[in-house]
RNA sequence: GGUACGGUACCCAAGUGGUUAAGGGAGAGGUCUGCAAAACCUCUAUUCAUCGGUUCGAAUCCGAUCCGUACCUCCA
């Protein structure tokens, strides 16, 4: 059974088969960020989510070739460089790193392929002149060049958008729009302007529009005119990625993507995020108190596509159920000792774990389904735990457990910031002390400093195998 | 106005024509424990916004109504 993908352009599920003939490569290639300031917990959960759809085509033995271009070039770097009075690159210099690292943070898998629009201007350029040469755009006396959105007949079959409810409610920019055939028209390439960063074309000095990088460096990036995956956010889905179809098939007159992938917004309790209602959350701010497992955890929580609410309330059930779910491996893992976990594949109870593990994330990777699996995979090795003898059973549900979890980027533990200044050693001893009192009968003592140590933010579990403690 | 999407238990959330409507969180009871904690077991929707219709059979399909949301303009 293939992966199935709901594919934005038909609005269906589709069994998913890449373009190469032997089935294994795929060629993906995910809208990234323009570099202009902080990123917000919205965008993390685009970039999180196409990290797991990415993270699930490797499992199932996919050569994947990722791609996300990063624009380093626009009206808002520009703009912020003049605020601060530095070159556009500086700006777009830091937020790169920021956003590479936020990645990081998150999660996410290496080995992206990060494209730079600055980097491939003049790739950008003979694409501008093939579609000018084709009669699909045309310049202006501005030295700008613009997509003809009349010359290509399919037109808005992304967004189906009928063209003439549209007009209605493009913006209004008189110079510009006196400049064009048609308010649809967009800007394949931008005169320069005094002050702003321009490269040379046919045209005159300037800079690429907006939409003409994602065409030209997702070609380029991934060595194709037609890409088999292509996501980015569901508010991308127009004027972006329609404007992106039209350039990029009138240019090479080929299909450009096969599959499109529309990843939903994040409101904040119940409240679209934006800057005049004041709740835009900026994903470092968020990772200051949410731990990153834990947020990832929460974009999972619901299907890519749909729309989901942070909010305080759903981040808490979110935290506990990690807690549960990394609680179980120490568990595991104490008991295991010097053991290692141990293949699964011949232990049945297991097996139909992961069989249905695969079939929600098989299935649109519907992580909901997953998660849900992964509670089941938890619950048997607690069971196991609880009422078994028997190393080498729990060793196999610990690496299931093991192997799901890194099947969608939750491994590893909470970070705990240390609380009470006191160090690993110190709270050793006092459990030692405590352990002692509890074989002298004296459990005053030893609630006395169980309650202690509480109140410094560490947590002490009397387990089978001993005492363990953990930060709180 | 145009184009879409959604309304499932206290909360989050699967399920989209057919055995008892997943799972998590929270809550209640029980087991274990010196006591806690953790863990395990049991329980918590005769019902899927409302009203009609199609069907042997619908949360799932069709129609209407009510509510909520997004996009149409930079936006993940």
């Amino acid at each position: 059974m293939p992966i199935q993908i709901f594919n934005s352009l038909t609005r269906q599920k589709e069994a998913f088969a890449p373009l190469d003939p032997a089935g294994k490569r795929v060629l993906f290639y995910a809208c990234g960020p323009t570099v202009y300031g902080k990123f917000h917990i919205g965008n993390a959960r685009t970039f999180v989510m196409t990290d797991v759809v990415r993270r699930w085509l490797v499992k199932r033995g996919h050569d994947v070739q990722f791609a996300m271009n990063i624009t380093d070039v626009d009206d808002k770097i520009i703009r912020k460089a003049n605020d601060e009075g530095v070159a556009s690159e500086v700006i777009a210099a830091r937020y790169t790193d920021y956003f590479l690292s936020m990645l990081e943070r998150l999660g996410n898998m290496g080995g992206v392929i990060h494209p730079k629009a600055t980097q491939h201007i003049p790739q950008m350029v003979t694409m501008i002149a093939d579609l000018v040469a084709r009669g699909h755009a045309y310049a202006t006396p501005d030295g700008s060049v613009w997509f003809e959105v009349g010359s290509f007949r399919d037109y808005g079959k992304l967004s189906r958008m009928p063209l003439d409810e549209m007009k209605q409610g493009e913006r209004v920019d008189a110079a510009q729009q006196q400049l064009k055939r048609s308010p649809l028209d967009f800007a394949l390439w931008k005169g320069a302007k005094e002050g702003e960063p321009s490269w040379p074309s046919p045209w005159g000095n300037g800079r690429p529009g907006w939409h003409i990088e994602c065409s030209s460096m997702s070609m380029e990036a991934l060595h194709s005119q037609t890409i088999d995956i292509h996501s980015g956010g569901s508010d991308l889905r127009f004027p972006h990625h329609e404007n992106e179809i039209a350039q990029s098939e009138c240019a090479t007159g080929k299909r450009f993507a096969r599959y499109w992938m529309h990843m939903g917004m994040l409101d904040i309790e119940g409240m679209k995020m934006s800057k005049s209602l004041g709740n835009v959350k900026n994903i470092d701010e968020v990772m200051e108190f949410i731990d990153p497992l834990i947020l990832r955890y929460f974009f999972m929580s619901a299907k890519y596509g749909d729309k989901i609410d942070y909010t305080e309330s759903t981040i808490h059930q979110c935290q506990s159920a990690m807690e549960r779910m990394i609680t179980a491996d120490q568990s595991a893992r104490r008991i295991l000792g010097t053991d290692s976990p141990t293949d699964w594949n011949s232990d049945e109870e297991l097996q139909a774990t992961w069989n249905e593990f695969a079939a929600g994330m098989d299935d649109d990777f519907n992580s909901p389904r997953a998660l849900a699996a992964i509670a089941k995979s938890v619950t048997l090795l607690n069971t196991r735990i609880a009422n078994e003898n028997d190393k080498a059973s729990i060793a196999r549900a610990t690496a299931l457990l093991a192997e799901l979890r890194e099947a969608l980027g939750i491994s590893g533990e909470l970070v705990r910031k240390n609380t009470g200044g006191l160090g690993d050693e110190e709270i050793e001893s006092l459990i030692a002390q405590r352990t002692q009192a509890k074989k002298d009968r004296n459990f005053t003592l030893a609630d006395q400093i169980r309650k202690d140590l509480l109140g410094k933010g560490v947590q002490l579990e009397d387990s089978r195998t001993g005492t363990i403690w953990k930060r709180v």
